[in-house]
DNA sequence: ACAGCCATGTAACTTGTTACATGATTTT
DNA sequence: AAAATCATGTAACAAGTTACATGGCTGT
């Protein structure tokens, strides 16, 4: 979805071709997602296909040109109007592993979560590298990506954390409530508790 | 690559059959991702092209089962010590959609992010819900999925209000510039020590 | 009898990746 | 002359989605 409209929304700007295109988009997310060349001659195929896009042949200097069509600004501005859904949340491999891993034999969840908080604090240096050779007027599209990595670098190592806590907590709770039958209902509210002081604030 | 590991590692745990090994998986991350069925089965011939799983024919019950093969204990092994590479990020429509948003004629940033903002809140109060809905005891490895998605919800909005406030620093930056040719690189230092204030302590 | 869940698959399609083929133009 | 970059494509494949076909078994 996010070259589809990538394509639309460079377009919207003016007729282009496809190597222009991929240049203009690397150019604007500064080359953190080493965009594929030959995606962009596909989809602009299929834009074309959806009446999204019309091709307008040779430009003279041998460029295969693209040019939006009044349908495919409507798409452009429909995508700007609606908010990215996570009503059917990105399939998060972190977060599989690590559910997957607390029910798991073969796995031992303080190594997955050592190692991957050891994994995204390099990631965050690198960023942190990155945002210090970026123009702030220049390339400012490209630091609102950067941007963005290093929040999500930042939730995920303090999920990471949280879950520790979590798991520690849960732990407990096992050992505790293995003796005492009915004690079980007394510590999961505790645990509820515990749970909110652990969270960030919610409300904003 | 997400549901091959989950198959593999549920397998790790004993022979199981493709509807089985379907609701263990979404019992494990909480219905948030409605998987498709169809999909564990191609999954499965294709693990088993691998060699990394052997079907072990009908258990009795009519169950095309499947077995775990060394290789493919190995495989599981490898996963959960490697962390997930965060090297080539996902490519974060949001991301893309606000870094294009910048530089369009067409969209108004200020309108995107607002949006987007509004979505993302109302999706923090239904994971609220349902978090409250769920056992701490019981419902462990889905409650970590479900905070993965309430950390990732909450990075958004600060990313979203930074961004906000990197835009409007940019275009007092270009006005302010427009009249001295030579103060852009005083400017711009000063947009970075703006910057790290704005930004949440990257040391732990 | 009919609805609904259990269970196994297949087909068509989209998005994305890697790799290759081909040729023109530009730089060293 | 060789290498790099510009430029357009195609092929094969992986992963995922939606939808459909098929049949057994259970509950009302």
């Amino acid at each position: 979805m996010s070259v589809r409209h990538g394509l639309l929304t460079l377009l919207a700007d003016g007729p282009s071709y496809g190597y222009q295109l991929r240049a203009r988009l690397e150019d604007q997310t500064g080359g953190t997602w080493p965009l594929n060349i030959g995606q962009i001659y596909t989809t602009l195929t299929r834009l074309q296909r959806d009446g999204l896009v019309a091709a307008v042949g040779d430009d003279g200097a041998g460029h295969a040109t693209y040019q939006i069509t009044d349908a495919g600004r409507g798409a452009v501005a429909d995508w700007f109007r609606s908010p990215v859904s996570r009503a059917a949340p990105a399939r998060d491999e972190l977060a599989i592993k690590l559910a997957l891993a607390v029910g798991s034999p073969v796995a031992d969840v303080r190594d997955v979560i050592q190692v991957q908080r050891t994994a995204t604090m390099r990631a965050m240096q690198e960023y942190a590298r990155l945002k210090a050779g970026a123009d702030p007027v220049d390339d400012l599209s490209w630091l609102l990506v950067l941007d963005s990595l290093v929040f999500q670098a930042e939730a995920e190592i303090r999920w990471l954390d949280h879950s520790e806590a979590r798991l520690a907590r849960a732990a407990h709770q096992r050992t505790t409530t293995a003796t005492t039958a009915d004690a079980a209902a007394g510590t999961a509210t505790d645990a509820d508790a515990d749970a909110v002081a652990d969270e960030p604030e919610v409300a904003r």
